[in-house]
DNA sequence: GTCTATAGTTGGATAGAC
DNA sequence: GTCTATCCAACTATAGAC
């Protein structure tokens, strides 16, 4: 491993340490010091490595998988199926892709305001494209009569948000549901909605 | 006014100006200095009424209203009418009330963190009580024949977060709808896929 | 009850030895 | 590349005059 590999995966252990300390204690709550103390290592190893604290916040916004990215990827390689089958595995997709990036998701939903301005809008701008993967996909089954819907784009923001609420408020089904069921149930509610015969 | 009066009345100001700030800048970065700038009085002063910053992040919290009271209320004010048309009425009184309240539940969702655990325990209880009343509606419409849902706690889940979803993500439908027209679009949404008949 | 002044603490960031 | 030591700014909170 070469010297920039190095620094590159240092600076991932930095990232990965302040952002469990940012979710137990708040971005302001974590100084430079406990993200070094948490590490093992002086601040003025930590500086060598990442010039400011917002630095490191941007750092760990940039972690953000671009879920539309992966759920795009996910959506080429399902074979010939029904729309409806796609729509269903999609969703049962978004909840997956949530649940496994549910400390990001909760860092972002949380601290929003403290990101600079262009990751800030990056960000919206990802969501906005998430909520547009699912309204064509919506459309083209309106098109081929598989679905009959009023409101595409009101469907797809709530498929899309409701995915995002298993993580922002897993406490509510903490010990009743798994992620698996809860996007199982999830899917059947809309599907079982927009579906024109089965 | 008496002394006790004018004392809560003060308080409750500084409350205002606080949450402002916060929602501005974020919670850590608003000083108790800003807030007795933003009020033009000294910090001297303000620390007559609060005696710590944390009290006034708490105070912050407290005013966020007890919302299942208030659709309890609003409830219990409609008269006779069918269990769909209630369920109607109270969708849209949720999407109003979170609305009206955005500034409490935009702070509270970004917050809750920083919160004093007692009244972090307060917050997921009201809304625990609040997706319990949407269940029990819907569970009395089951009964009566008027619904058929498979999982009521799931739904009643589903009108809960999509209603503070309007406040959450309200940049996505900025200049596109109403809090009133979303109500009105998600109340359908809802509606139209649990009716047995119209 | 409001102010000014300041004590006391903590945090971000840097300098410079090794 | 890592450390210790430290600077400096900003903050919370208090003391005491008026």
């Amino acid at each position: 491993m070469n010297t920039k590999q190095k620094y590159d995966e240092k600076r991932r252990t930095i990232a990965d340490a302040a952002i469990k300390l940012f979710l137990q204690k708040g971005v302001q709550e974590t100084s430079i010091r406990d993200i070094a103390k948490a590490l093992d290592i002086s601040t003025g190893s930590l500086y060598h490595y990442c010039k400011s604290k917002s630095e490191i916040i941007d750092m760990v916004a940039e972690l953000n998988t671009q879920y539309v990215d992966v759920i795009r990827e996910y959506y080429k390689s399902l074979g010939n199926m029904s729309l409806q089958d796609v729509l269903h595995k999609c969703i049962l997709q978004t909840v997956r892709l949530a649940h496994q990036n549910r400390s990001n998701i909760l860092f972002l939903n949380r601290n929003f305001q403290v990101l600079s301005p262009s990751r800030g809008e990056k960000l919206i701008e990802s969501v906005r494209q998430s909520i547009n993967f699912f309204e064509n996909l919506l459309d083209e089954g309106i098109r081929s009569g598989e679905f009959k819907i009023e409101n595409s784009r009101m469907v797809a923001f709530n498929i899309w948000v409701l995915g995002m609420e298993w993580v922002l408020r897993r406490w509510f089904w903490e010990g009743r549901l798994t992620a698996e069921e809860f996007a199982e149930q999830q899917a059947d509610f809309i599907l079982e909605k927009i579906v024109t015969h089965k």
